[in-house]
DNA sequence: TTTCCTTACGCCTATCGTAAGCATA
DNA sequence: TATGCTTACGATAGGCGTAAGGAAA
């Protein structure tokens, strides 16, 4: 035999009442039954826990102990199922998030804003991982989910589409072509371009050599570098121009000015949200949603 | 169906196992009844706990979640049994004593230190109170116990002698008897007497008079008063003579000194230990046989 | 095929209800 | 006598074991 949250709630009823006719009636049994029960705990707790014999009932010192301990307990053992049941609603938990620089201006804080105000103890872990980083952390684990650039599809991984920004050029504010409001892309062809680096940020440079395929073209590529800051400063000192995403206005480089492009075809850049299939639970639902909802409201804005 | 110890018991070593054969062989019992209880908890949980069908077993967020506050649960009602024992035992709970002054030389403080040592667990309430005030206090139940002068019988009452003292009488340093070892009772009977006030000390009063009653004369009392210490002050003022236990000595108040009485039967002043029988419980048996304890072996020093 | 969990079903323990006994006020 | 708890005993629900079914590796 061995102790259950039933004798205690038993007990408690009982050491409220100090008359087992009415405790039984007030948990909606008969007399005897309630005596076993306590006769049962009392056994557990090697201790008599009511002084019986004379009337009325009044509790022994360790029945006095167990009255308030119990009442502590079986409130705990709500909250136990409280948080359960939270956990399981995604309201509770642990979430750790990795996103990447471009992110930072708009979509990122939206999103958090967002999800911390409706999902409040749900404890967020953020990480600054441009994205290929962030493939490698969702396979081992370390992170729960990223904001990144697209992936090319690997078959564990869900991603969506968050946002599209176009793409413009970024060139010295000096440049002789600052004054225009556009510039052609057979223009753009005759200058230097400073691109990202391959490994670390090969999306843009994918993007760059898409950009002049549209005429058939490729950029005469000077230098290269792996973060944004880097390739502005490189632009800023006149070493060539490049493509960057619309948010990328908002790091407002000193020296860096951006200017749209003449396109056949518009490119854009888009930020996804990226999660393995595999570990997809409540928490995570619900930030993937929270996420969807921030992107539909944005895209009207961006596009 | 309610949430019982016992699920979260079974929960907690699946948990761990990841396995419903080998948990339920942990517990001494069959998959299928493992499966049953498992069921019946993630029903009281409104969420599946496990991720079944792939293998290995997984914990789902929510069964992660319950795997930490089940633990803690577990342990805070092991905490539970465990202070009811001790409550049982007369190890845990709350004890308010009173005592007198007079135990305050070597009584008092002897027992406490013997009790708070050998039962760390209890918190104890102490007041210092006159004899009399102490029996009310036992009726109204503001004290458990108290260590006071000998209560003619009450039938509630329970008590025990704990230490007998010698009387002596206390005179002015300056007095014409001081260089005397012991004074004659018929000498004493000569001179004014201070004495304690018959509602607040009655013992002494009673005393006084039960000494002279040995040579069947009376004190000339001038002056009462309820507190040693003031009578002890009237004392040194000159304005009398009193009888006071030996342990008054430890007092040593300036320009009073005690001399022994040479007496036909010597009569001593007791203090001894009461308590209600009705509210006898554990923690008060312990103090009381403490108590007992200390008195057997003071009690050739102080005879 | 092997491993592992669930479903199905019967047993049996242990909780609960009814009725009688016994102690206190 | 009335009230209140325990003891005795029969009913029953629910936990547990055995056996079979079905899904994943």
């Amino acid at each position: 035999m061995n102790l259950e949250l039933r004798h205690l709630r038993y007990f408690v009823v009982l050491a409220e009442e100090l008359n087992f006719a009415r405790a039984a009636r007030r948990l909606h049994m008969t007399q005897p039954p309630l005596s076993q029960q306590i006769m049962q705990l009392e056994d557990q707790m090697g201790t008599p826990l009511f002084i019986r014999g004379r009337r009325p009932l009044r509790l022994t010192d360790a029945g006095s102990e167990l009255l308030v301990q119990s009442k502590r307990l079986l409130e705990h053992a709500d909250n136990v199922v409280l948080s359960t049941k939270q956990a399981g609603r995604g309201e509770r938990g642990n979430l750790t998030i990795a996103f990447i620089t471009g992110s930072l201006p708009y979509l990122f804080p939206a999103i958090i804003n967002r999800y911390t105000s409706k999902f409040p103890n749900v404890n967020l872990n953020l990480k600054e991982l441009v994205s290929p980083f962030q493939r490698d952390a969702l396979h081992t684990g370390s992170i729960d989910v990223g904001i990144m650039r697209p992936l090319q599809d690997e078959p564990n991984f869900e991603t969506r589409i968050l946002l599209k920004e176009r793409m413009l050029v970024a060139l010295p504010a000096n440049h002789r072509y600052a004054q225009r409001q556009a510039i052609e892309l057979e223009e753009l062809a005759q200058e230097p371009f400073v691109s990202f680096d391959r490994k670390e940020a090969n999306y843009f440079d994918v993007i760059t050599t898409r950009i002049f395929g549209q005429i058939g073209s490729s950029p005469k590529i000077v230098q290269t570098a792996s973060q944004m800051y880097t390739v502005l400063a490189t632009v800023a000192a006149g070493m060539g121009l490049t493509f960057v995403p619309e948010s990328a206005k908002a790091l407002s480089f000193p020296g860096v000015i951006f200017r749209e492009i003449a396109f056949a075809t518009p490119i854009y850049a888009e930020l996804a949200l990226g999660w393995r299939r595999e570990r997809v639970q409540p928490v995570l639902t619900n930030f993937i949603n929270t996420a969807l909802e921030v992107s539909e409201e944005m895209l009207p804005i961006t596009k």
